[in-house]
DNA sequence: GCCAACGTTGGC
DNA sequence: GCCAACGTTGGC
């Protein structure tokens, strides 16, 4: 079983929002595909069901940890990149050999914010990709230490 | 809004 | 296969 950190920005897909799905259940994100390789290797090589992570709040007032999330589905391919017109159109890829790929994910519980001003305080914490500078990898792996040192400062 | 950092693209 | 140019990200 793994952790990671998923980011998504408050003007496109909040916190509430995802509560407010149902089964607390999205794609992630809705309406917005994953164009990045790393990203997509993250999601195709090394997520497993019942992987859990943390939802976290990026280009805004108070970017931070605000949840907890389950993997509840498996990469497929993401849709968007079929739809012509749309914004997340690759015409490079196809049905047969789709290029982008995406997960389902399911609240587990909200946290209290946890502000990343917070997390750049703590020498456990000093290795988090999310900590490095210009770091925009939008889903990246959280160690077991990270992930269980966080969860003693809530 | 600024701008540094980074990923991707495309000409050569 | 190199690398300059470009677009995007995201903290501040």
């Amino acid at each position: 079983m793994r952790y990671w950190l998923m980011k998504s920005e408050p003007s496109v897909f909040t916190i509430e929002e995802l509560e407010k799905a149902p089964n607390k259940t999205v794609d992630w994100i809705p309406t917005k595909g994953i164009r990045n390789y790393q990203a997509r290797n993250f999601m195709r090589d090394d997520m497993s069901l019942g992987d859990l992570a943390f939802f976290y709040q990026s280009n805004c007032d108070t970017p931070g940890i605000v949840g907890i999330m389950e993997i509840t589905k498996l990469a497929y391919p993401d849709p968007l990149q079929f739809l012509k017109g749309n914004k997340y159109y690759d015409p490079k890829s196809s049905p047969d050999n789709p290029r982008w790929l995406n997960v389902d994910i399911t609240l587990v519980k909200k946290l209290p914010l946890i502000e990343l001003k917070k997390l750049r305080n703590y020498s456990e914490l000093k290795d988090m990709m999310i900590l490095r500078k210009g770091n925009r990898l939008s889903i990246t792996p959280v160690s077991q230490k990270e992930w269980l040192f966080i969860n003693t400062i809530l």
